[in-house]
DNA sequence: TATGGGGAAA
DNA sequence: AATAATTCCCCATA
């Protein structure tokens, strides 16, 4: 395979520990070839012409670790590249994107690891042994591969072994088939698992072309496209996986597409009731099924019906540590052909213990990132199956899918008093002194200020914090304590206008049925939390009426532990193509061209004159991500 | 039928 | 690694 040889110009390096460094920016050189220079004798930057193009390829295989203003460093992982592999890229798609893009010869030890976890995918499979309905069948092309799996004691215990002439033969029952999956990725083999699925009771299920209000209504192209990829015309190559959209991009309705495509009895789990009842809805509206035939199972309500909606809870709950998962036995008994994950990347780790014998049905994850906090991104690999689609966010925002948005970090110093009460303090107190810094007071009411007239959303971790802000700002406060019938109030009065701010403690972070808002500023969040930001950025990301942009302030303690996990939660909406403009505290009104003012379609131009302009210029950059990775066209 | 407390989870 | 808040469930009251 040839490759063009690496140029200097180009914007990435490859290195051997499996990290990747990219350049976001680079000299910027005038008509002569000669740096130019700003007044103090600075070289003058611009964003690099082959970053966006270079973070988009490496989207499908990597994972961003950290994202400084102007070097991005990506890690290569096993799982990554399993995902990347089960979309069909293979290791010289990947060689290539790394050798199109690198500025130093890629090592060869990389591209060997690489091509070896690609060919790992598909070398063990699981296939039904004919004529039978629950027998499975571990195999492999490579008779080696067997006996190296089998030589691990757990693997050996998952299945049951015959000798025969041929070799050694490895059978599982329906319950060891997740079992001996789990066992065999932790020693770094993927399988495919091509063993199929029961068709469960048939249901038959069309989607509307008017919604129940008369909204015409239909599936995007990506979402069609999303639910053929998951479903492969019903074969055992799809059928189960994980369709990662953006919020706001309609997984609800991605789940109806599935749903009409598998045509049978569905069980929907979901993070909590409000979600339970909001996809109850949205499927008696969008769909040909009826009242009767959407049960809701929570602690309120238990109906069994066709199509039953629950949450994670439910089905991990038991009396007490040693007794049966009482709802799950009610679950279990039902023959369904369907099993949707809502928020994948939320799934409580007891589910994939539930998840392990539910292999023999078809099972669709759903989710905004395939990034987890807790590392089980191979569980779900093994247990709910690998990604099938996913959409780059940017991509979808160019089509107007999903609402343009600016993320404006603003740095905020500490009063000198503050600061030595925080110089002093344990290390364990000190992110939360700087995470509720009083001095992020001022600016959180100046920046409303700014944006008077529009839906703001102010979303804080900490309840004295969003206290003291709900006082002074006379907006009201949200909190897990507001009762449902509160809360149903201020949401109203939010949505009709007459409230302009709404605080919200972590409530904000998963209640569905919040209203839409244009600008939401974060004054405290969870540690390093990636999936957090990503939720509280959503909130804003509904396509506004008049087509203005969202933004997203972080406004966080210059210089403090608060500025560094703030940096971290960053990273998963940077690897989606958002770029944080970085401001030290609040910009004067002149010099700031817009996150005040509610222009709707001016401020697309750069403002060379800002700090790092190069970076801003990125956040407008609409079809940054026009090739998307993953998609199965 | 609605409300609130307790416990557990992650 | 750690913290705080939140959620859900069931059950007991009214």
């Amino acid at each position: 395979m040839q490759h063009p040889p690496p140029l200097p110009t180009n914007p990435l390096i490859v290195q051997s520990d499996r990290t990747l460094m990219l350049h976001t920016v680079q000299a910027k050189m005038d008509g002569d070839g000669r740096a130019v220079r700003d007044g103090d004798g600075n070289p003058v930057t611009e964003e690099h012409p082959l970053f966006a193009a270079a973070r988009d390829a490496l989207a499908s295989f990597c994972e961003l670790e950290k994202s400084p203003d102007y070097l991005h460093t990506y890690r290569i992982t096993p799982v990554s590249v399993w995902n990347a592999a089960a979309v069909g890229v293979d290791a010289a798609e990947i060689a290539g994107v790394l050798h199109r893009f690198a500025c130093v010869p890629v090592p060869q030890a990389l591209l060997d690891e690489v091509e070896g976890w690609v060919a790992r995918y598909g070398l063990l499979r699981i296939e039904r042994v004919e004529g039978t309905n629950s027998r499975f069948e571990l195999v492999s092309d490579d008779p080696h591969v067997l006996e190296e799996v089998l030589e691990h004691r757990t693997v050996a215990e998952a299945g049951e072994i015959e000798d025969t002439p041929e070799g050694r033969r490895v059978f599982l029952g329906d319950l060891s088939r997740g079992e001996i999956k789990q066992r065999l990725i932790r020693l770094g083999f993927p399988v495919d698992d091509r063993g199929g699925y029961v068709d469960g009771d048939p249901l038959e299920i069309e989607l509307r072309e008017k919604t129940l209000g008369g909204v015409p209504f239909g599936l995007r192209d990506y979402q069609a496209s999303a639910a053929e990829a998951f479903h492969a015309s019903g074969s055992a190559l799809g059928g189960s996986g994980v369709v990662v959209l953006p919020c706001g991009a309609g997984k609800t309705v991605t789940a109806m597409g599935v749903m009409n495509l598998v045509g049978a009895k569905t069980l929907i789990l979901t993070t909590n009731t409000v979600a339970v009842r909001q996809w109850r809805d949205e499927l008696i509206d969008k769909t040909t099924l009826t009242e009767d035939e959407v049960g809701e199972y929570t602690g309120d309500v238990k109906d069994l019906k066709p199509v039953t909606v629950s949450t994670y809870q439910m089905l991990t709950w038991r009396r007490s540590k040693a007794g049966e998962f009482e709802h799950f036995e009610v679950f279990r008994k039902e023959n369904w052909g369907l099993v949707v994950y809502d928020e994948v990347h939320l799934l409580p780790a007891p589910i994939f213990r539930v998840t392990a014998e539910l292999q023999a049905r078809r099972r669709l994850g759903l989710t905004a990132t395939l990034v987890r906090e807790d590392g089980k991104e191979d569980e779900v690999f093994c247990l709910i199956g690998p990604k099938r689609y996913d959409v780059p966010w940017k991509v979808l925002e160019g089509k107007g899918f999903i609402a343009e948005a600016r993320c404006v970090e603003i740095r905020v110093p500490f009063g000198d008093e503050d600061r030595r009460r925080y110089a002093a303090a344990s290390s364990r107190s000190q992110f939360r002194l700087a995470s509720e810094n009083p001095a992020k007071h001022d600016v959180v009411a100046e920046l409303c200020a700014r944006h008077a007239g529009e839906r703001i959303l102010v979303i804080g971790q900490y309840l004295d914090q969003l206290q003291v802000l709900s006082k002074r700002m006379g907006a009201p406060l949200l909190t897990g304590r507001t009762p449902n019938a509160k809360r149903t109030e201020v949401y109203d009065a939010f949505r009709s206008g007459e409230i302009d701010v709404l605080i919200l403690s972590k409530v904000g972070n998963f209640a569905v049925d919040l209203p839409d808002a244009s600008v939401a500023i974060q004054v405290s969040g969870t540690f390093g939390s990636r999936q957090e930001e990503a939720q509280r950025l959503g909130r804003v990301l509904r396509p506004k009426a008049d087509g203005r942009a969202a933004v997203f302030y972080s406004v966080v303690t210059l210089g403090s532990k608060d500025q560094d996990f703030a940096t971290k939660r960053q990273l998963f909406l940077t690897e989606q193509g958002y770029t944080y403009e970085i401001r030290e505290g609040l910009p004067a009104d002149a010099d700031d061209q817009d996150p005040g003012m509610s222009a709707p379609s001016d401020a697309s131009e750069p403002d060379p004159s800002r700090a790092p302009a190069t970076i801003a210029a990125g956040v407008r950059c609409r079809d940054a991500g026009a090739a998307a990775p993953g998609g199965t066209e």
